[in-house]
RNA sequence: GCCCCCAUCGUCCAGCGGCCUAGGACGCCUGCCUUUCACGCAGGUAACACGGGUUCGAAUCCCGUUGGGGGUGCCA
């Protein structure tokens, strides 16, 4: 039989690192397996019901790659088959209403000497259905759930544990809980590839399924988290995770994607970073680890930088273009003074140097800048510049040099280690600096051959006068 | 509190009873290359949480301890 599984994320905003993780890994699945992946928004909750929040999971996928065969389905659309399920409940005794508040049950809880949570209070109350009445599923009181996780093995949790838990709302909405069996099984889902933060959420839609008598159940594989550097969950209000953001600060979607797949998997050669088909082909759901990863982005940096370098010059120019005109970027200058051809002709070189598409704007400014700002407290000032052996001389000679030398790049570095030399110092860095404003950068004295002659030397002059 | 999950270098991954004096990658350090920086290349640093078993043999299996995490909603 073929595999169909599901990415179900519920629309709470934009996209973040955990869920595309999740949704790759149900791809990856899906794909390996020659199966079907569905995508189903979550929204039985009315507040979640938004379309822009739609979009923001749309979109991140299909950017990075992740297509689905089937939907987006709708859980607020399909509430008719949640709500009959919910009575079907109710009439064979699986569910009864109640008219407690969360506040009232812990009030019980507590005159009672029990544990915090519902106890059954109005199990056999009898009580009607009401405006003000939630639909409460009856959980045996002995016996237990047995999960065979594709992942972790046997889990079992005791039914004694399970509080018998609300499937409908006080406003008639069913609960995820209840969606999540029905469309299951409707949607013929085989496997159920999520988060292990729903790991507990599993034995009550398991519940469900029996009380519903729904058939076969489909597999779960329940991932390991990923979780910021305190090793907690990757948290929206907290941590960077907005996936869409990582793509807008110029990291590559390729790159994202082959990042996210070694978290919680590795291949078995140890070559991890490759191509996405032959990820497919390696990939297997038995061999995703149990622990929880830290999203490290020092090493998405390493990955990104690695794909940047791949892509043709061209590409990289292109892809760069709206950071280098600031547009999504901040940069110091105009995108009018920004000179095509010159950057075309640096690209390459930048192209070797940068991580992240946006780290090419830190590469070029001096190119489009009038002047440049020197910081005069850095390391590599101090070091090359005030403590480096006759700057001034050099500094001075190369603006009286660069008055008439020839105005090639050839020329100009020519010139610069000749003033070195006659001087017996170290002359290429002090002139990289003075003219660029910093120490590190691409090779440069071709691209200075492209300035103007006055601006150049307005640089020297004032690098200079900072001595 | 209760329930559930997890535990190999700082980080990610390999290891599925002998091939492990534990391998790869990121990071970090050193050297080479070099007009700087980066790339590349060559080295180096660094881990089986602890305690009991089982076994001829355990990073690998079992139990416990400790530590971490997740859940505990009329969110999903």
């Amino acid at each position: 039989m073929s595999t169909r599984v599901r990415f179900a994320p519920a629309p709470t905003g934009f996209l973040h690192v955990g869920s595309a993780r999740s949704a790759l890994f149900n791809w990856l699945f899906a794909r390996s397996t020659g199966g079907e992946l569905i995508l189903r928004i979550e929204d039985t909750d009315a507040a979640l019901r938004k379309p822009e929040f739609i979009d923001a999971i749309v979109k991140p996928l299909q950017t990075l790659g992740i297509d689905w065969d089937e939907g987006p389905y709708y859980q607020s659309q399909r509430k008719q088959f949640h709500v009959d399920a919910v009575e079907q409940l109710v009439e064979s005794g699986h569910a009864y209403y109640c008219n407690l508040t969360r506040q009232d049950a812990d009030r019980l809880a507590e005159e009672a000497g029990l544990p915090a949570g519902y106890h059954g209070w109005s199990r056999d109350s009898g009580l009607p259905d009401g405006p003000d009445c939630v639909v409460r599923f009856r959980t045996p009181d002995d016996g237990e759930v047995v999960i065979e996780d594709l992942v972790r093995g046997t889990v079992r949790f005791g039914c004694k544990e399970l509080e018998d838990f609300v499937i409908r709302r006080s406003d008639g909405s069913p609960t995820f809980l209840v969606a999540n069996a029905v469309d299951d099984a409707d949607m013929g889902i085989t496997h159920v590839i999520r988060g292990e933060d729903l790991l507990n959420t599993t034995p009550k839609v398991m519940l469900l399924w029996d009380a519903l008598d729904l058939g076969d159940k489909p597999e779960y594989a329940h991932l390991p988290l990923l979780v910021n550097e305190q090793r907690k969950k990757l948290s929206k209000r907290r941590d960077d995770v907005s996936l869409m953001e990582f793509l807008a600060k110029g990291y590559l979607p390729e790159a994202m994607v082959n990042h996210l797949a070694l978290l919680g998997w590795g291949p078995p050669d140890d070559v991890e970073i490759r191509p996405i088909t032959e990820i497919i082909e390696l990939f297997e759901l038995r061999n995703v680890n149990k622990g929880s990863a830290y999203f490290d982005v020092t090493k998405l940096n390493h990955i990104n930088g690695e794909y940047i370098r791949e892509l043709p010059a061209e590409r990289f120019i292109e892809l760069t273009e709206p950071f280098i005109h600031g547009v999504d970027a901040d940069v110091g200058w105009d995108s009018a003074d920004v000179r095509a051809d010159l950057y075309a002709l640096v690209a390459p070189e930048v192209q070797q140097r940068v991580a992240t598409l946006s780290d090419s704007v830190d590469f070029v400014g001096w190119l489009f800048l009038d002047s440049v700002e020197y910081d005069t407290e850095s390391k590599p000032w101090n070091k090359s510049m005030r403590k480096g052996k006759a700057v001034p001389e050099i500094l001075d000679l190369l603006h009286e040099r660069f008055a008439d030398v020839e105005w090639t790049g050839d020329a100009l570095n020519t010139a610069v280690s000749a003033v070195g030399d006659e001087l017996g110092a170290r002359s290429q860095v002090p002139a990289r600096i003075a003219i660029t404003g910093t120490n590190a950068g691409i090779p440069m004295w071709d691209a200075v051959a492209h300035l103007d002659r006055s601006v150049v030397r307005r640089r020297l002059a004032a690098a200079r006068a900072l001595l």
